[in-house]
DNA sequence: TACGTTTCTGAAAACCTTTTCGGTAGCCAC
DNA sequence: GTGGCTACCGAAAAGGTTTTCAGAAACGTA
């Protein structure tokens, strides 16, 4: 494969092919006035025949930047992640800087032990994303801004960025009524996590706002998984048969919602209305009938994430927390009743 | 959140603190013999003190190695450079080789873009992971080693590192086998993908060993999506109502093939039984039953793409394809027939 | 011609660390 | 008291770049 290990060119070499010095070809190359056209274009002509890269490091040494901010996460899955680094990247664009990603893996000492590679690295910020939409612990004051995504810190004097729960499970239920039901369930996970407490509030304010209260007579909490989908649905039904629309804390969970309701030959969405949350595309994209969902936003929420990191690391202390909106992605599992 | 921006502390101030000049304050740090034990505790003290870690910029400045490697993937869902990065990682350990995941999206100017921020970064090494399991073209001769992953290249003088599909395709059919099957069926997705072919090829050959053909009499090559799964198993019980196992080649398209035996109530696996692959949890852990599958053993492809990116950085020239072995995971749907 | 001005170029310092090599101090033996 | 060890420490160079500042060259003006 060309190991290749010919010593990487320096701004050295370019200034000797152009015949000037190292000085000189720096400021050719970096746009700086005070060289004459002529003189630039042998410089940028040699650099370009050796196929000169300036050395980061070196750069870094003397700026006090390294271009890097390091991206912290616990998200085995990258289903978080991903999205989050893709946003980043965009908004810090082709403007030099790069975004190292460490994962975690929920494992305290490897966090500490990434962490402290990533301080070694000189980053010149961070973004921290939790594996979940709750609290957790503030890694304390570090020598470089920190922008804490998705899962908030428990310091109110960081700054953290989430996802409008409230707000989805709002718009989830909005939609629904929109789409003239009336007798609305919910199903979720795990009423430990802070989002499942946060969409059921959202959905419920919006039902009452309607005067309408929820099928079934109460939230159904359970576990973020199809199965415990398949028998919330399953009771449901049994108990409330003439539910017309089921609001899913998540696309695992919807996707057993449908199931069962498939099982049961009952239409969706003409006889029952369903919607999910999260859009994980795998799961929406493919149920069948595709799945309506509140999408998360993440690649949103990076690109936020990297303005304000940009912001702070321009000297503006940010704190607090930020909640961006969610938005309502319709596929076909919704529709006006009519 | 603190930006704290308390210029980062240095060896100066270490030795300062430890009265000592920065030489010996390094030495003493990294472990050199000729400094006193009672100097270098007062020295390690300081550090502590101060919360010191050195600059990997400036050492790697002078080492030339920046103990950080590249790992740039074209994969939008992170599906397989997560796993892979995850074995990197692990393979690197904590001998201060970090990794900087660059996601180029499929895109071949995004591709590029980062190549050079990595290049200037001056990277030790790279790896290159595909966003499916097909040739790719090859990256050139670069300043640096290249483990192409995931993804072969198409120049035979690098290293690639792939997955053994023909081997996973032989490994689901002998477990069929094994479990008393006869009447096997083969539905899979677009036979343009290599994998595809070579997955169906495995099949065949195992079949053949057994002096059996598959049922259906023909490959269902389609799509990789649930959609193609249901669809393909709806007409093969059509013409081939005694089927008794079906291998998918892929979880999604396993999941549709579930679906449909669901609905036409055949029992998962006493009836037919229903093997899937590549192991996507979400996919293959929620099934009803949980799907066996063919898992992939990415995180060891990034463990043995790692090494084999340290024995090139040490100078052993490496080339050609390296197939790596997948491995059964059988969960609830095959089981012997009796 | 002498001087001031403008325009361009280069030497050198700085960033932070590692490593080499010369120097100092202490010790022992003669 | 001298020479020769050993054990320890520090000055300095190196790595690649940017930036400051002084100097050189060219030009115009008196």
């Amino acid at each position: 494969m060309g190991a290749a290990a010919n010593r990487a060119v320096t701004l050295r070499d370019v200034a000797r092919l152009a015949g000037v010095s190292v000085a000189t070809a720096s400021k050719a190359l970096n746009g700086q006035p005070q060289v004459r056209a002529e003189t630039r274009a042998r410089v940028v002509k040699a650099a370009e025949q050796l196929s000169f890269s300036p050395n980061t490091l070196a750069q870094g040494l003397i700026t006090q930047r390294s271009g890097t901010v390091g991206l912290l996460t616990s998200d085995l899955e990258g289903r978080f992640s991903i999205p989050i680094l893709m946003g980043a990247e965009d908004a810090f664009g082709s403007d030099q800087t790069s975004v190292f990603l460490c994962d975690a893996r929920g494992d305290t000492i490897r966090e500490k032990h990434h962490l402290r590679a990533l301080l070694s690295r000189r980053v010149d910020g961070l973004i921290v994303v939790g594996a979940r939409p709750d609290t957790r612990p503030s890694l304390g004051e570090l020598p470089v801004p920190v922008i804490y995504a998705y899962a908030p810190s428990d310091d109110p004097a960081d700054l953290s960025l989430v996802t409008d729960n409230i707000g989805g499970g709002r718009l989830a239920v909005d939609h629904l009524i929109r789409c003239g039901r009336r007798r609305i369930a919910h199903i979720t996970g795990d009423p430990g996590y802070g989002a499942a407490q946060d969409r059921a509030r959202g959905a419920l304010d919006r039902l009452a706002e309607e005067g309408l209260s929820l099928a079934g007579g109460e939230v159904w909490f359970g576990m973020w998984s199809e199965a415990w989908g398949r028998g919330a649905t399953r009771m449901l039904l049994d108990r409330c048969p003439d539910v017309d629309a089921i609001f899913a804390g998540s696309d695992e969970i919807a996707r057993g919602v449908l199931d069962v309701l498939h099982e049961e030959r009952i239409d969706v969405p003409s006889q029952v209305a369903v919607i999910g949350f999260d859009n994980w595309h795998v799961l929406a994209a493919n149920a069948r009938p595709p799945l309506t969902t509140v999408d998360l936003n993440l690649e949103q929420l990076g690109r936020t994430a990297a303005q304000r990191l940009s912001a702070a690391m321009d000297g503006t202390p940010v704190s607090g927390v930020e909640t961006l909106p969610v938005r309502l992605l319709t596929r076909e599992s919704t529709a006006p009743l009519r």
